[in-house]
RNA sequence: GCGUCGGUAGCUCAGUGGCAGAGCCCUCGGCCGAUAACCGAGAGGUCCUUGGUCCGAUUCCAAGUCGACGCACCA
């Protein structure tokens, strides 16, 4: 027979103390908390609860009085079923409103929905057919109107699923007439600035919409186009010559390069840059023409000619040169402008100021007529040459043959350039000029004003202040009328002839607003101008525009604190600059801006004292997710399966500044963090089971030390996580919580704790004092979880030991007052890292010992350390209680000199040396504590029990001060 | 084309002009009084690449590259 080792000498004591059930004197955990979370079954049954008891409302009233937190909640369109994208966005609003009230505001969250506009005005087209169809514009708009709540309604019940905490009985919605008024009343402040302008000049426009559409409502995508080079002959080859300092007068064309050729018909000049070098050059067979130097070699390779260049000229000497019309029976101007390079081309640029910006501005210097032959419907007018009636779509190809009939091309390609399309219909968009009303940029200073107050908003991450201002500063004048049914209108009344505003505009929209917050916006669309003007009627004409729904969210600062906080506007009835705004950083270019021009144009002052974006969720190989790749998670389906908490876990725990990657196994990860952190809870509330803290609850002078160290700790965590949160920085939020419950509590303090609080009577001062710290500590964590782990944080909060009003929720609260001593501390702090090295180093040598299968739990080991200096003073001060610490059966502390040869040394990363000698002990094992102690046995009433056990269960209960 | 931001372990994220960090995941082990839990150990990195500044660069600078986004082009 071979010798037993110690292990298994100590498993046949094991054996043997079995036959006695020690357990029942001692504490065990115990609680209602279950550790399976069941969140897709637990969480409706929570919100169901939080609706009886009017949580939101609650949570209002018990933060009344607090300093205001006013977020905006940017609207959703009502059109569809929330995504990801929605979630996170909402979720992320959430925490931030969450977080404000821990840090003592009054905030509140009013969800919005945006209401009107083309897409549900498609929607009701798809299904009731277009107005003047079947239905009349007023049964059109209460269909959109009805459609509208549908979706609304929907939205809202997958938003309320995720554990947002907001007034949704009471949301602001864009078409509510309180709201609808109040824009009317924004609009007449603008007014009432000057901003509001008409204009007749080249918009985006929709051929599908059949209206002008807003630069946001534009996306550029790659379009195939018609590349062609066209000649415009000389009108007067005399002159040409001359111009080039040449005698003769030789026939010669003009090339201009376009990819729209369905333009031309409205062509009314060329443009050429003033200081550009241009040349008559001899092109083969297309003979004289006349280009930009810089493009001849380009030029004449693309018409697989070489060029004799015969002459230069400056463009500034081309200025008034005549040319004839490819196929219109006119001759048009060559006029000088600095928007031409050399880029592409051929460095003379056919201008048509209907159909584009540059052209309409360089024209309206040269007084050229902005001449539309494109109809609402895409065909072009009657008497256009070559293609009235022709669908604009169509004309390329007709004109395109034309040209060549008549020897004006000079060459065709097809080339493939990003294009702008409607954001909507995804097809491209043509520029037409049409009367229009502008919120101009800058004839009131609007641009500036707005570049400033840019600079005095927070704009979080930093980038975006760079991004809004290059988009303010260049943007163009703002048109926000749009030729739709679904809509706030555009209540003005235009003077026949001289079409401008009625001198008292402001106050006809005052009176339209009332009118319309009481019944509807029929007052206005059912009435005549007779019914505003009276006399007047015969000279004014009403606009039959509805406003730009940007125009509607936008208002949002003003009409949706209106309509929910009436009686907190300030004097001159505007609403408070918001704390918040928080959106995709999509919404630079929309609602960021739209809210700040009409901010700035009513009132002179940003919307908003901060701006937070975030970027847009992307599955496991960075690819965006979307519809047609079939990679999307729905929101949905996360709350039916994992839980809202977990999906709100994960909007915590990402960056957001960037892209937000989701996928299945990240999922099951965040899930298993949701777990760490929800045992952790557990464990506090189940060993605080019977816990009263005002009857039980321990004054801080007298904690053990290591739990007034806990509460340290606590509170510096609390501070970090709670600068993190005013950053709405969640996912430092995560990641230092994560850390708390894997390494502090988990590894580190619970598992220190749980020999005192089995073994120590249930009443005695050691037991309090570590269920004081415990109770801390779950008071602090509960909060600090509040607004990412809503569900599980109120489920915590319920069996929270301890007296507490039964109305007031988690959401209510403020950061918990962690209790902080003043007297000095039984260790000191300078202890703490020595000592935590000290253990860390003992780990690795007890799990040299395991793997050699000298020991299989700590408690068969026993410790002699030997250090000097700081270390020995850390050891020595913790002195009989070291064992504790390092939850070994024993453990001691000697100076270095005693050390013997065998004691592995370990270098301390705080500074200093320990060298450890560690081995199993032969020691048998208490029956109740597990540790192995000499005094095992020693007592006749309790022979398989250690003297501190006994003291515990029949004398007067064993004494710790440290640990 | 221009601009902004970013590239650190398989993943999510910290961090720093001076030996590269955490947690998760993974592997191995322990415990069996948090048990569909808990504890421990280990493995795992060219800190995107190339130059430059510096005694020393993952960190600062420049260029490049990849990715995201924005702007522009769109005549």
């Amino acid at each position: 027979m071979s010798t037993l080792t110690d292990r298994e000498v100590n498993q046949e004591a094991d054996v043997k103390d079995q036959a006695v059930d020690y357990k029942k004197p001692l504490n065990l955990p115990q609680t209602a908390f279950p550790m399976q979370a069941n969140l897709a079954q637990r969480e409706p049954q929570m919100l169901a609860r939080w609706e009886a008891e009017k949580l939101y409302e609650q949570v209002q009233a018990a933060s009344r009085g607090r300093k205001l937190y006013w977020f905006v909640d940017g609207p959703p369109y009502a059109n569809g079923d929330i995504h990801l994208g929605h979630a996170v966005n909402k979720t992320l609003k959430d925490m931030v409103v969450k977080a404000a009230r821990l840090d003592g505001h009054d905030a509140a969250f009013v969800p919005g929905w945006d209401c009107h506009g083309l897409p549900i005005e498609l929607q009701v087209e798809k299904k009731h057919g277009k107005v003047g169809q079947k239905l009349d514009a007023a049964a059109f708009r209460a269909k959109c109107r009805e459609y509208a709540l549908q979706q609304i309604d929907r939205q809202r019940q997958d938003f309320k699923r995720l554990g947002v905490l907001a007034d949704w009985e009471r949301p602001y919605l864009t078409m509510q007439p309180a709201y609808e008024a109040e824009q009317l009343r924004v609009l007449a402040r603008i007014v009432e600035n000057g901003h509001v302008v008409r204009g007749f000049k080249p918009v985006h426009w929709c051929l599908d919409c059949g209206s002008s559409l807003a630069e946001a409502e534009v996306e550029y995508q790659d379009k195939q186009s018609p590349a062609i080079d066209v000649s415009f002959a000389a009108a007067d080859a005399a002159d040409l010559s001359r111009r080039f300092g040449l005698g003769d007068a030789v026939p010669a064309g003009l090339v201009i390069w376009t990819t729209t050729p369905w333009t031309l018909p409205a062509n009314q000049a060329i443009s050429a840059h003033p200081d550009l070098d241009y040349v008559l050059a001899e092109m083969g067979p297309w003979g004289r023409l006349v280009l930009a130097e810089g493009l001849v070699e380009t030029a004449a390779q693309r018409y697989g000619v070489s060029p004799n260049i015969l002459a230069r000229a400056k463009g500034a000497a081309l200025e008034g040169l005549r040319a004839r019309h490819p196929f219109a029976d006119r001759q048009v101007p060559v006029i000088l402008g600095e928007h031409v390079t050399l880029d592409a081309g051929t460095g003379l640029v056919h201008t048509a100021p209907a159909h584009g910006v540059d052209d309409y501005v360089v024209g309206k210097k040269y007084g050229l007529a902005v001449d539309n032959p494109v109809g609402a419907d895409g065909k072009f007018l009657p008497g256009t040459p070559l293609v009235a009636g022709l669908h604009v779509r169509k004309a390329d190809e007709v004109i395109i043959e034309a040209l060549r009939g008549s020897g004006a091309l000079v060459h065709l390609a097809t080339i493939t350039h990003s294009y702008p399309h409607c954001w909507r219909h995804k097809t491209p968009l043509i520029f037409r000029a049409t009367p229009q009303w502008f919120v101009s940029m800058d004839d009131r200073g609007l641009r500036s004003r707005a570049v400033d107050e840019i600079g005095r908003t927070r704009w979080i991450p930093g980038w975006g202040e760079e991004r809004i201002r290059e988009m303010v500063a260049g943007r163009p004048d703002w048109c926000i009328s749009r030729q739709r049914y679904w809509g706030v209108p555009l209540a003005v009344f235009v003077h026949r002839q001289a079409q401008t505003l009625h001198p008292q505009t402001p106050a006809l929209l005052l009176r339209v607003a009332e009118r319309v917050e009481k019944e509807g916006l029929e007052a206005w669309f059912g009435s005549s101008v007779g019914d505003w003007l009276g006399g007047e009627a015969g000279e004014y004409d009403k606009c039959p525009d509805t406003l730009d729904v940007w125009f509607d969210s936008g208002s949002a600062h003003q009409c949706a604190f209106v309509s929910t906080n009436p009686q907190a506007l300030d004097a001159d009835g505007l609403a408070p600059q918001a704390d918040m705004y928080l959106e995709g950083s999509d919404q630079h270019r929309g609602w960021f801006m739209s809210s700040l021009l009409t901010s700035v144009a009513m009132r002179g002052r940003a919307p908003y004292k901060a701006v937070l974006t975030h970027g847009f969720t992307v599955d496991e190989q960075g690819r965006k997710m979307s519809k047609s790749l079939g990679n999307g998670i729905e929101p949905q389906q996360i709350s039916k399966t994992l839980g809202a908490d977990v999906l709100r876990l994960w909007v915590a725990a990402s960056d957001y500044s960037g892209e937000i990657t989701l996928s299945e196994n990240l999922l099951k990860r965040i899930a298993d963090a949701y777990r760490r952190i929800r045992n952790t809870a557990r464990f506090l509330l189940s060993n605080l089971e019977g816990f009263d803290p005002a009857r039980d609850g321990v004054p801080v002078d007298q904690l053990l030390a290591i739990d007034r160290w806990a509460l340290d700790s606590a509170r510096r965590l609390q501070d970090e996580i709670g600068l993190a949160y005013r950053d709405a920085q969640f996912h430092l939020v995560y990641q230092k919580l994560h850390n708390y419950c894997v390494v502090d509590l988990g590894g580190l303090y619970l598992d220190v704790l749980k020999d005192r609080l089995y073994t120590m009577p249930e009443r005695s001062p050691g037991r309090r004092s570590a269920q004081t710290a415990m109770f801390h500590v779950v008071e602090a964590l509960v909060r600090w979880i509040a607004p990412i782990l809503s569900f599980t944080a109120d489920e915590i909060w319920r069996l929270l030991p301890g007296e507490r009003s039964g109305t007031a929720s988690v959401f209510a609260q403020t950061w918990h007052a962690l209790p902080q001593s003043k007297s000095p501390p039984p260790i000191v702090d300078a202890h703490w890292p020595q000592l935590l090295a000290v253990r860390e180093a003992v780990k690795k040598v007890l799990e040299d010992l395991r793997v050699r299968e000298q020991i299989g739990s700590a408690l068969d080991a026993e410790l002699k350390l030997y250090a000097e200096g700081p270390t020995f003073d850390a050891l020595a001060a913790v002195g009989p209680e070291l064992r504790f610490w390092f939850i070994t059966s024993e453990a001691a502390v000697a100076p270095l000199s005693q050390r013997p040869a065998d004691a592995v040394e370990a270098v301390l990363p705080p500074g200093g040396t320990v060298w450890i000698s560690a081995q199993a002990t032969g020691a048998g094992k208490c029956g109740r504590c597990w540790h192995r102690r000499p005094d095992v046995g020693l007592h006749s009433a309790h022979p398989l029990l250690c003297g501190r056990c006994v003291e515990n269960i029949s004398g007067a209960g064993e004494r710790r001060l440290y640990i």
